[in-house]
Order: C-alpha cells, then sequence, then structure tokens
DNA sequence: GGTTTCAGTGAAACCGGTTTCACGAACATA
DNA sequence: TATGTTCGTGAAACCGGTTTCACTGAAACC
C-alpha cells in the first residue's frame, strides 16, 4: 500500500532536514529557505515520494471526500446527479465515496459506517430513515437532496409543481378530460409531489382526476409495464401524464409499437426533459428540471466552508411543449 | 468531525483500563476478562463511541476502500455495473471511491491521487493510459475491465466473438446481405471487438461488409442519430446491427416513430440483452453479456487476499433471438 | 552599539487507533 | 515444593503525517 516505505520521515533523512522541514516543502505551507527547499524537491523527486493520504487526513482531521446516499442507480437522472456531483466535488479535490443502498438490510448501518469517512454527505430523500438522518448529522455535515429541510440540515430540491402547469395545459388548451398518471407516489418524495400538483390542477379546473395513479417505478420498462396496463383497460384516456422522461419514453415505445400514434390516439407528457426528449418522434412534452445544477449545488452547500447552509433550496423548472401533447412543432 | 471528542483513549480513562484493553474488546482482537469488558462496554454503550476510520486504518495499513474507474457514466450498462461492483464491495466491509473520469484533463492525476486512497482498482479499459496503469500498479492491486491483462494486472471481460455468431446469424439464417454497424470501434475497447467480430463473420461467410461503421456513441440518443444518419442514405440496410442496446432502442424508437416497420423494413440488434430487450415490440434480438458478473467478479479479485489474480478472465456471453432479427417469435 | 523584529529551522507533541513485548498471577505438571 | 504454561494486562512503540513552540542568526531600527 504504501509507496514503497518512502515516508516523509525517510525523506527528512535524505536531505539532511528535519519532517517538519519536509512537511512545510511538500505542502508550501510555509516559508523554507531556497537552498534547503531544492535539498528536499529533490529527493523526492528522485524517490517518487507522496504523502500518505490517511496520514496527512488524520492530522489534518479532514477526510477530503465527500459522500453520496441513493435509494439506487438507475436511468439518465441518476446518471446525470452522480456526475453533477463528482465533478463539483473534484473541482475542490475531494473523493466522491458512493453508497446506492438499494434496499438493503443493512443501509441504516451502512450509512452511519459513511458518515465516518467523509466530511460531508448528500442524502437522497426517501434512502434513510429520519432517525439515521439525524444521528449522521451530528457527525458531518448533511444536505438532502429532493426532499425537505428540518432541524439538523439544508435541502436542495427542484419545483415539482410546475407538474400542475403541465396538467392544466393539458387540461386546459387541449381540453382533454381523462388523465391517467403513472408513477407510485409513494415510492419518492419526487413523485408524491408531482402526483398532488396533478391531483391539485384538475380540482382548481374542476375535472374529476384518475382515482389511483398507475403505480410502477421509474424505469423505461417501468413505461413499458404502464402502457400495457393501460392498453389493457379497454378504453384509452386522452392523456398520460407520466412521472419522469423515462416511463413517458418507455410508454411510448410500446404504443408506437402496437400501431397507435402519439398524440393522435393518446398523448404523452414526461418529466425532466433529457436529452432524449428532444429527439424522439413527436418530441416528447416534458418539464424541464435542472439536475446538474441540483447536484452540484448540493456539492457546493457541503464544501463551501463559508455558507451555513440552512432552509429549502427551490430551483426552477420550465414547462417544455413539443408534440407528443398534441401542440403542433413551431406552433 | 469526530465523534464529540470521544476517543479511545477517553473512553479507557472512563472505564480505568488502558488504551490497549479498550482496542481489544472494541475490535474482538483478543482475551479480555469478562469484568474489564464489561466496564469498558458500557462506557462505549453510553458514550456512543465509535473508532475513529483513519486512525483505525493509518494502524492497520488497509483502507478499507475500493476504487473504480470508468471513462463516463451512462445508461443501464454502467448502472449495472456500478451496482454489481458496489453490492460486492459492501459485502466485504469495504467503501467504494467513484471516479466517473469523463474525459477530464487532469484525470491522470486524479486517478493516481485515488491509488493512494484505496487497497485495489478497478479500471474501465480505455479510460487511463498504459501509463498511469503501470503507475498505479505498484502501489495497489488493479484489474481491468473489458480490456486485456498486461505485465502488472489481470483482466475481466465478457465474449465480445458472440457479435460474430451474431453476424453469421443474419447473413446465414436470414439471407440479409446489406448490414451496418452503429458504433465507434475507436471509441471503446468492446466496441472494437465487436466491430472486428463483425468484420470476420463477412469475410467468413463471403459477403462484403460495409466500408465504415456509422460512428457513434453509445447512448440511447446516439441511436437515433445513427437512425437518421442510415435514412438519409437513400437505400436502406437489410439489417442494423448496434454496438448495443441502449442504441439499438434508439434507433428502433426513431423509425419506428418515422412509419417503418421492424423487422420487415429494417431489422434491428443489440449487444447487453438489459431489460427493455425483451420489452419492447418487436424484442430485441441481442447477445446477452454477464454485466453484474463482470463487475462482482472485479469486486472479489480485488478484496480477496488468496487469489493472485493474473491472466485475462472472461465470461461467456449467448445469442438471444427474438424478433427484431425477423426471427419469428416461438419459431 | 544595543535593541527589536523576523524569517528559517528542528524538537516534540499530536491526530486516534493497533500491536508488540514484558510482566505478574493463576494454573498445571513433575 | 519447584518448574513450566497460559492468560490477562498495561507501557510504549508505531502507522505517517501536521503544527506548535522555542531558538537561532541576520537584518532593521533608534
Amino acid at each position: 500500500m504504501s509507496n514503497r516505505r518512502v515516508s516523509l520521515r525517510w525523506v527528512a533523512e535524505q536531505a539532511g532536514v528535519s519532517p517538519a522541514t519536509v512537511s512545510r516543502v511538500s505542502r508550501g505551507s510555509a516559508q523554507v529557505s531556497p537552498e534547503l527547499r531544492d535539498r528536499v524537491l529533490r529527493v523526492i523527486e528522485e524517490s517518487g515520494y507522496r504523502p500518505n493520504h490517511l496520514g496527512r487526513a488524520l492530522a489534518e482531521v479532514r477526510h477530503g471526500a465527500l459522500g453520496l446516499v441513493f435509494p439506487g442507480l438507475s436511468g439518465p437522472y441518476f446518471t446525470e446527479l452522480l456526475q453533477g456531483f463528482e465533478a463539483e466535488a473534484l473541482e475542490t479535490g475531494d473523493s466522491v465515496l458512493l453508497l446506492a443502498s438499494h434496499y438493503r438490510a443493512d443501509t441504516d448501518a451502512k450509512v452511519i459506517d459513511l458518515a465516518g469517512r467523509v466530511d460531508g454527505m448528500a442524502i437522497h430523500a426517501g434512502t434513510v430513515s429520519d432517525a439515521v438522518v439525524e444521528e449522521v448529522s451530528q457527525q458531518v455535515r448533511v444536505v438532502m437532496m429532493c426532499g425537505t429541510a428540518n432541524r439538523w440540515n439544508a435541502s436542495v430540491s427542484t419545483d415539482n409543481t410546475t407538474s400542475g402547469a403541465l396538467t392544466r395545459h393539458l387540461l386546459v388548451e387541449h381540453g382533454y378530460r381523462r388523465l391517467a398518471f403513472v408513477g407510485h407516489p409513494e415510492g419518492s418524495p419526487d413523485v408524491t409531489s408531482r402526483w398532488d400538483a396533478f391531483l391539485a390542477a384538475h380540482h382548481e379546473v374542476g375535472v374529476a382526476p384518475p382515482v389511483q395513479p398507475v403505480r410502477v417505478g421509474l424505469q423505461q420498462s417501468d413505461g413499458v409495464i404502464a402502457a400495457e396496463r393501460i392498453l389493457a383497460e379497454g378504453t384509452l384516456p386522452d392523456a398520460v401524464v407520466c412521472a419522469n422522461d423515462e416511463t413517458a419514453l418507455g410508454l411510448m415505445l410500446c404504443v408506437l409499437g402496437r400501431g397507435l400514434r402519439v398524440p393522435d390516439d393518446l398523448a404523452v407528457t414526461g418529466f425532466d426533459d433529457m436529452n432524449m426528449a428532444a429527439m424522439v418522434r413527436p418530441g416528447l412534452t416534458t418539464v424541464r428540471q435542472p439536475v446538474r445544477e441540483l447536484a452540484t449545488t448540493t456539492a457546493r452547500l457541503l464544501t463551501d466552508p463559508d455558507t451555513r447552509p440552512a432552509g429549502d433550496l427551490v430551483l426552477p423548472t420550465e414547462l417544455v411543449l413539443r408534440g407528443s401533447c398534441g401542440c403542433r412543432p413551431g406552433g
């Protein structure tokens, strides 16, 4: 594990200086005379010395790492979240420790263990219990993603109420009356808010919402399952509001494969505005949310020593109209 | 960062024993009399003491962490790889440090830094230069994924030659003569092998292969781009062999959206056998590769102290025939 | 010329654990 | 009773860095 036994003290001995001086040269933390610095640098160069990360971290009382806790991983949403978080962490020289709990039985223990290895931790809402969040918050700085702030830590999320604007658009502009919702409100806080906004828009406009959502997960394959369930019901709804783009695309792929037309036979909408949304035919009407910014903002709240994060930070989202809801492209 | 100043020595003082005894109780490494053990355990319980991870790691000369280096992250393939790797690492109590280089300019430096924080490192082929792999290999155990072994470390990959079997199937069983290949052979070692096998099968059967592949990335949106490029060429090929399922699905989504029929107007095949492949209509003919096993095997090679990994480990893959190549479902 | 600064340096303490080693007591053997 | 084991324990060294503190010699000031 260690660099061929070249330690700071060994370098000091070779260069004929004290360990303190090597440390000062190595990290540039204080003035060292040119002569000694050159001697030390030469030894470092020749031996390929690299400061041991554990020793340094122990002395600095700082891990130089951030933790990221997910419920699981799938699709471009999490990919983007992960990339954004990692990019921001690398910017400040921090490493990323990943914990994709995937609903393991021992998630709580793993999260608590993780807290002992990082300086800050981003936790995706709905992954771990409040009790564990509280315990962890007393050890390291925590920021919740897509949840709400609490006594101990801040949160960053995106504005899910635009789902309401989207629903109103379908009801008012297009005059659709029978809408379906694809997603599992109890499965994630994000879907909960979107379903709530979907219901609220119905009440506002005075149209009866569906009694139940079509409860499926958030993957593309879940969209196919949802499509089959909807098609099996006899009468088609006018439009389907999907909890995210992934399911919307899976649903489109399925209904197109059966020879149905979108939006003529069935309008479809998503949420995310991922890459594919603009590329399919018809283009997918959706809500654009700044996923990468969500991730980078979270990471910055964790690393920035100045900010004492508190409260909810809600990033704006935007309705994106394309062809799949019935809007004419370019009109 | 530390647990409210409760250190091992503090616990020792409270319990009236030596630090050594607390260490022995805490890790169960040696016999301690019931009386002293109880005293120590009581103090630990009451104070909520947890051994500091850095101190322990420094003394044990072991990080308790594995590194995972990716070229980037996208799609179900990397998701599965990540999940498998993480699950296996957690099994042995190791954490996962992620580095999704994403072709940053300072990737090499980050990889070298990462090497100082982990006990072992899995590197996806094509991510970092050979020189860096060599340097890192001298510090920690390294296993290459999807590449070939070299002087310093082993590799784990899947059998890409089944692409050849798939190509032969299209040429011989279905009698297709004009095949297209979607993927960027220079972009990743996996695609290189698949393109090579595609060419070899053509030569074997005695059919002229296409002069050039359709060079696009591995995401679903790249499949849409490829489809548009192919459709723009005037005459359609008989079949399209895609470098992975993602692009195949994107391509299918695009051609279906244009009113073309699969496989009647255009046969399509993929590689991976991801979840969606069996769910679309028509089902996607593809090659099943054990992605999760690839990941878990790699992780196991890194953690297992017994095995001295060497050479190439190639996991078997399997041709999966569904409707998209022209085979009749169930026939 | 004497007194302040001040930059440069090393000894030693420290971060928080683990482990070797020596020692004493209890027990088993001759 | 004398001798040899075994067990439990604490002192101290160690992992590999950082940092405080005291001290030196040289430059700046009056």
